[in-house]
RNA sequence: GGUCGCGUAGCUCAGCUGGAUAGAGCAUCUGCCUUCUAAGCAGACGGUCGAAGGUUCGAAUCCUUCCGCGAUCACCA
């Protein structure tokens, strides 16, 4: 028998139907489903059918079962080779040929792994999403790479992806650091002080929050109670103020505000291209957050909503195990929630192709989100039933939470500088980069610095909460984006000695060492882990995947000679086999947002 | 208090849509650079998978209860 199609699933599908097919036979009884698994390192073989679920239809003993099943799938399927049965596992060993086909069908697609380009639906992947009052930090840097890396995984996973963020540009937060800059700034501006535009207004930020607390603390000292002092501070009511005259339109604070938040984004825009990420579309708080009331007013008509007794407008969750939930302020005014449906309704207007969004957002917004998927259902949406949160856990310092207002966060800038700088301290101690101009090297440093801090990153479950130790350095050993990046180049290295090695089709008949079996087998399965990765929308699947394929290259490459090799066509297959390995680190590694180098 | 999430080796984490003896890295200890880059490879050490019940031929994985940590339950965003 032979296969038209070199795909993994389509192995299971042919052994599904033989093992059936076996069963039947055999027992004359009909099997509903076969289940396979990788076959475990400690034994021999490649694929693995468990036989305990066929009990149920099957009366006998596992391991004859397994024998019988064995024997006719050798007999009449080509591409088992041999089997054994352990328990009630029967382990199949795969036919050599099988995966030198598999590897001459691959071997050149440039695509390898990736589905076809928007052979799914549009998504629209939301991240970042800043205050334009202070820096970008740690805690963002997690968000990015988190939303980066997932709009890139659905590319590949054959999605359409519009990338975006929703840039919080107005409120209180920004009026406190306008207010600051006012009163204390006399006049500093990013080129008069030399500072980046963000950390600039960032400063004022932590200014505000110092003169406030001292303006707090005067007021205790005069007696009167905490609380109060701190709803009666004049600066904060100054700011306050402020942002009243912001909503009415005063033209100087208007003027004042713009003036600020150019700064901000021109700092941002050197934060993001230094991390590597970008946006197809960019939204602005001060545009959307008049959005969602007339949804709300036709809600109430449908009934969706309910009015209270002082006109607020609520939405009873009750139902759903949730609470009632306001959506409009008694005085007629949005909350967060009713400028949120607005913007996803906007989105769906913007973009009519897109059924889908992701919301790249910290856990402690999991109820918001909840109840906002909630609501756009109820309200009839269709592509409400695709909206995802991607709920990550916080990052925290030994010291506990960062708060950007009291100055203990981990600066965005300053960390990618730090990782960078020990990547160029330990490059320069191995001294491998003979040749390479400093400007080269420069690169090369920011490749690997910031290769270790988003592996690091990308590498854990995304649920789960990191604590980050900024005196304890990022890893550039064992499971590490260096790690992986340094087999890159090292095969790169391979490739410059054996471009004299022509790469064609390998014989069918070629006798495969078991590492170069284990490395196609890893190959085959990249596919279906981007697809994986997709559907969880898990970057973390992807760093796991090629650790794994990275483990076994550096295995095969410590065990067998590659440029050494005497045989012509077992060479070939090494160097070709070694590129291709080199190509999925690349494209999985683009999926994380991590370059590979030629050199390190 | 209600709801959600997390709890696996000294540390950081995989595995969680049920399968074989629970895997990596770091740290500690042994070997391997006259041979394709040692940011590597091979190995040793290290586990009551938070606890107790239950379902199952089989449970780290599913269910229940409890414990610990975190988040959340605003006419804030």
């Amino acid at each position: 028998m032979l296969l038209e199609n070199d795909d993994l699933m389509e192995l299971h599908k042919v052994l599904e139907q033989k093992v059936q097919e076996a069963v039947k036979s055999i027992f004359n009884v009909d099997l509903p489903t076969v289940e396979f698994q990788p076959t475990r390192k400690d034994f021999e073989g490649d694929i693995t059918v468990v036989v305990f679920p066929m009990l149920r239809v099957v009366k006998g003993n596992p391991v004859q079962i397994g024998n019988q099943i064995g024997e006719y799938l050798v007999e009449h399927v080509s591409e088992v080779s041999k089997f054994n049965v352990v328990k009630g596992f029967l382990n199949l060993v795969i036919a050599d040929s099988y995966y030198l086909d598999f590897f001459n069908a691959i071997m050149a697609d440039a695509t390898y792994g990736y589905a076809k380009v928007n052979s799914k639906d549009a998504v629209m992947v939301e991240y970042s999403s800043p205050n334009t009052n202070k820096p970008l930090h740690l805690g963002h840097i997690r968000n990015n790479l988190l939303g980066y890396s997932v709009a890139e995984i659905l590319k590949a996973a054959g999605h359409k992806v519009y990338k975006t963020q929703i840039i919080n540009d107005r409120g209180i937060h920004i009026c406190k650091s306008m207010l600051a800059w006012q009163k204390f700034g006399e006049g500093e501006t990013p080129e008069s002080s030399g500072l980046k535009g963000d950390h600039l207004v960032g400063k004022y930020y932590v200014a505000f929050d110092k003169a406030y607390k001292a303006e707090v603390q005067e007021l205790v000292a005069d007696g009167k109670d905490k609380a109060t002092a701190e709803k009666e501070a004049s600066i904060l009511i100054e700011a306050q103020e402020m942002l009243r005259k912001w909503e009415a339109g005063d033209n100087k604070v208007v003027m004042l505000w713009k003036k600020m938040n150019a700064w901000v984004y021109e700092g941002f825009d050197t934060t993001y291209k230094n991390m590597g990420v970008d946006f197809d579309k960019l939204y602005y708080e001060s545009n959307t957050y008049l959005l969602g009331r007339d949804v709300v007013k036709d809600g109430l008509e449908k009934g969706v909503f309910f009015k209270k007794e002082d006109g607020s407008v609520w939405i009873d969750l009750t139902d759903e195990g949730l609470d009632e939930k306001i959506v409009l302020r008694s005085d007629g005014t949005a909350v967060y929630m009713t400028q949120d449906i607005g913007t996803a309704i906007q989105r769906v207007t913007d973009f009519p192709d897109i059924n889908g969004m992701v919301y790249t957002v910290g856990n402690e917004q999991d109820y918001h989100f909840k109840v906002l998927f909630l609501i756009l259902k109820k309200l009839g949406y269709s592509w409400a039933e695709k909206l995802y949160h991607l709920s990550y856990g916080m990052v925290d310092l030994p010291s506990g939470k960062m708060k950007s207002r009291e100055g203990t966060v981990v600066d965005a800038d300053d960390l990618m500088d730090s990782m960078t700088a020990t990547a160029a301290s330990i490059s320069e101690d191995l001294g491998k980069l003979e040749g390479y101009s400093n400007e080269e090297k420069q690169q090369l440093y920011k490749t690997i610095g910031l290769g270790a801090l988003k592996y690091y990153i990308l590498k854990v479950d995304p649920k789960k909460r990191i604590l980050f130790n900024p005196e304890e350095s990022v890893d550039f050993q064992g499971n590490t984006g260096p790690f992986i990046q340094y087999t890159y180049a090292r095969i790169q290295s391979i490739l410059r000695k054996a471009s004299n090695v022509t790469l064609s089709g390998i014989e069918k008949s070629l006798e495969l060492h078991e590492k170069e079996k284990t490395l196609l087998k890893q190959l085959q399965i990249y596919p279906e882990t981007v697809q994986l990765a997709a559907e969880n929308y898990s970057p973390a699947l992807i760093a796991n995947y090629t650790y794994d394929l990275v483990k076994e290259f550096n295995s095969f490459y410590q065990q067998v000679s590659i440029l050494g090799e005497a045989d012509e066509q077992k060479k070939m297959l090494r160097v070709a086999l070694s590129k291709k390995v080199a190509r999925v680190i690349e494209s999985s590694f683009r999926l994380l947002g991590v370059a590979v180098p030629e050199r390190m």
